[in-house]
DNA sequence: ATAAAAAAATAGAATAATTACATAAAAATT
DNA sequence: AATTTTTATGTAATTATTCTATTTTTTTAT
């Protein structure tokens, strides 16, 4: 049971288990790269009345112990995922916004080095690629 | 003169040549990867009183024509640089948000292509170097 | 150079996403 | 079961951005 699983993550990074907490981790994993507002309409649909504050600081505390991974693609608002721990990448779509995990060809950070890196001590290269998904391109054919 | 050459880029591109889109090419020029409030401070230094919303406008529009470019990396907000046309990458410090380019080096899009593109059309590969920059690293160690 | 047309700037309000903070409630610890 | 600590609530504030009607400026045509 995924709660169950949640649940001992929780407890493994000294999270206290809330039932906010648990619906929040459920429908990221459920619903990977929602967003905000999605995740407070779902939750409320779960429990009831559920404050939206509460729901931002469940999101904020879960990244901070890295138990999800906060995405922010230009011109979209803030999406969560809760595959953390491999280095994966993202695709967009440019119509829809619709987005899917890519994997990432190398898998450990920063998967890319470039060839000056202008005095950085670099950690990650994150991968953000745009086009149009496969729904809008038969859309568009149409 | 670089006032001259933004003019001549205005026109070639059916854009009208207004002080405040001058004012905006030069400060993006000058400060690549400048933020909205920063712009909107400068222009107002060089032009006097100039509403918010004008200069929003401007940005758009320099953007929409593809003489300006916007970039959003996660937890900053947009920020805009004059360099456009060539596939260039960003390195952004954790710490103090610092912002630099990183040239590409493949040089065309999409200068990456993924195992599986998952359906996608891709026509773009935007990557974020994250780290630490060599202020913030001379600062850490001391 | 001037008038007409078209585009851009102004002013003021509205919206969306997120954060702040004081108090109440719930979870973990003793 | 009582205490401590953390989380949730409710309300307000903030930040970044967009909307819209009106005025001004730029360009085009005369």
């Amino acid at each position: 049971m995924a709660s169950k699983s949640h649940e001992n993550l929780l407890r493994q990074h000294r999270l206290r288990v809330t039932a906010v907490r648990l619906a929040v981790m459920e429908i990221i994993e459920t619903f990977p790269h929602s967003d905000t507002d999605f995740i407070i309409r779902q939750v409320r649909e779960t429990l009831g009345s559920v404050s939206t504050q509460a729901i931002y600081n469940v999101l904020s505390s879960l990244c901070d112990a890295n138990l999800a991974r906060r995405i922010e693609p230009a011109g979209s608002s803030t999406l969560y995922e809760l595959r953390v721990g491999d280095n994966h990448h993202h695709a967009v779509c440019r119509v829809c916004k619709a987005t899917q995990d890519i994997d990432c060809l190398v898998g450990e950070r920063p998967c890319l080095h470039p060839n000056d890196a202008k005095g950085f001590l670099l950690d990650e290269a994150e991968i953000t690629f745009w086009g149009i998904c496969q729904k809008c391109q038969a859309e568009r054919a149409s």
